[in-house]
DNA sequence: CCCGACTGTGAACACGCGTTTATGCGCATA
DNA sequence: TATGCGCATAAACGCGTGTTCACAGTCGGG
């Protein structure tokens, strides 16, 4: 490592006091502008930089969010997190802000739970961004009493609000309600649904969506065609497969927790000698990579995770640099997107 | 936020001096059991931890890589990307390494050049890895002429060696050798392909491992059957739309530089009219996420991205750790998954 | 012409920790 | 008993920067 510049070396080049040089890079008012272009011009010639942990040490703030997305299986494997991730870092750049990501296998772990605590107490980051939480309530807690912000991404939120927590959720009624909606206008009236994950947020508020946009159209809920699921592809296959084994009637259109369970279903369908949409229509939930150009091109409720994420970064910068402590709460747009999964139903 | 506890308060607390703390803490050896215990258990019971700044601006290092993704459409879209960042993340993180992730979206900008500087120069991370990169190289140069550790994923490098620079690679000749050894085995002798990027080091290198293989097979290579490429579904689409402009004929089986690049074909030759692999085998390489589920399942080369990030995290870390200058190269091993895509050539 | 207000600047301290150097102590050897 | 040695620990310095405080200089108004 070459020798490296710092503000005393740069002050002396510049014929100034260090403070001096300090008050130019954290743009303090009373310096006169012919100081200040002087001052920059050495730091601009001799390529110098601030050291961050000298300025930390000093009392600012690290610029650093840390990520914790749970379950890697969502990160590594196709799916949305790594649009999430993707828009997180970029809307985080663009306000000067750096993303430490951290991706958590299983939240009870020692292990994780000491890596997420460093994060905090030893790198110092400035706020932690949660994302598909499940059961790890007390470390949040903790962290918020303790001073931290967080901002918390699909999390069923059990007890009191707290100041200092963000939640992010995505708005899953509405989104359900549009699907029902159509497919009711197609005619259907023997609808089933295949779950998600009942531990996080999108679980019960999808299932609760369906209830709902149900109860509106004044539809029987069958016992039977409410299938469990846990956003995964298999599971779709799975419960599919399961229904299956004994000998009894499908409805005649399906609602999928998200898209991925609605491929596995499709599959699982499909090996059965059912043809989608023809024999039974299958709508699915957040306009996956894959939804586009798979047979068939899946219907489903696109969600604005772009945007959402974007309000999540910005709204969470803003907290830790005007110290809002008050738990915020937003949602995500659904829009509907037609494609072949689903088609009217015959009339008999 | 509360009031920090410090390394001073542990010593008042444990009965001694800073001094010691910080032994134990770094592990010295001239340190007795019972004072160790002492120590440690004060600071279980009192939640400390170090701070990270001050340990830096003492010495210390940040344990931190920057993580440096080339072009955020390979990150947000679909793509392996998002694996890569997943393996490298829990590599480094199971060795005690933090991954500061950015998204480049053009490394030619300005604003983008800054950010990555500002990593290494302010930031002071230890070492970072660059994935995708392109016509960067004055940057790189730069940054290892400061000292600074650089590990390198899919980058053609032109020149001359450098210390400190890690260069890792895909073992591409070998897996189109592969590709092109199946289709052959199939009867096929009229092969073609669609290239990828030629700016990155996987687009010459998958040329060249054609060339060699045909060759091998005594094969000739029919110039209008090389069509220009650039790793992304679009530009295999397009590649196949013009060149059906014109009427010729089609080879008999087609080699597509990446699994994208071969969905985009397949879709423009089924709006064509052809089949695959009835009238055309279509090969692809990567094993993407969806090749599995596609229509046709794809054949396609699949490479262990996984072991190859684990590898060259443990290298570069070790690199950093113990001060290895030397240049590392490294491949990782590919094999043939054979799916629905290909097929035995007709016997005329 | 004098004094107060204001402006620009430099000296000094604080941040928390690693590390070097010095010190005190106990023990063994001469 | 005196000397030497090793060991455990304490004291002090340095890392690079932000910020406070005091001070010199300037300007304007009475």
């Amino acid at each position: 490592m070459t020798k490296e510049i710092n503000s005393t070396e740069i002050a002396k080049l510049a014929g100034v006091s260090r403070s001096t040089v300090s008050r130019v890079i954290n743009n303090y008012a009373n310096v006169p502008e012919h100081t200040k272009q002087k001052v920059m011009q050495v730091i601009q010639q001799y390529n110098y930089y601030p050291n961050l942990s000298a300025q930390v040490l000093a009392g600012k703030r690290t610029r650093t969010i840390g990520l914790f997305m749970i379950d890697s299986g969502r990160v590594s494997g196709d799916s949305i997190s790594s649009l999430l991730l993707a828009r997180i870092i970029e809307s985080a750049s663009s306000q000067g802000y750096y993303v430490l990501t951290h991706i958590v296998r299983d939240v009870s772990e020692k292990e994780e739970i000491r890596t997420i605590k460093e994060s905090f107490y030893q790198r110092r980051i400035d706020g932690g961004i949660f994302i598909g939480a499940a059961n790890q309530e007390p470390l949040i807690e903790e962290l918020i009493e303790e001073g931290f912000i967080v901002a918390i991404v699909d999390q069923h939120l059990p007890g009191r609000e707290m100041p200092n927590r963000l939640v992010f959720n995505f708005d899953n009624e509405t989104g359900v309600g549009q699907a029902v909606d159509y497919l009711v206008s197609l005619g259907h009236r023997q609808i089933g649904i295949i779950n998600g994950d009942m531990n996080r947020y999108s679980g019960p508020s999808k299932l609760h969506g369906f209830q709902r946009a149900m109860a509106r159209h004044k539809l029987e809920m069958n016992p039977e065609w409410m299938l469990p699921g846990d956003f995964n592809e298999s599971s779709g296959y799975k419960a599919i497969k399961d229904f299956l084994k004994v000998d009894r009637e499908l409805p005649s259109a399906l609602f999928a927790a998200n898209d991925s369970v609605a491929f596995g279903a499709i599959r699982a369908l499909k090996e059965a000698g059912f043809r989608v949409p023809q024999h039974i229509s299958v709508i699915g939930f957040d306009d996956h990579f894959r939804s586009e150009h798979h047979r068939p091109a899946l219907t489903t409720i696109r969600i604005d995770f772009a945007g959402m994420m974007d309000q999540l970064t910005k709204t969470l910068i803003a907290a830790i640099e005007h110290g809002s402590t008050s738990t915020k709460q937003a949602t995500a747009g659904t829009a509907l997107v037609v494609r072949e999964s689903c088609q009217s139903i015959a009339i008999d």
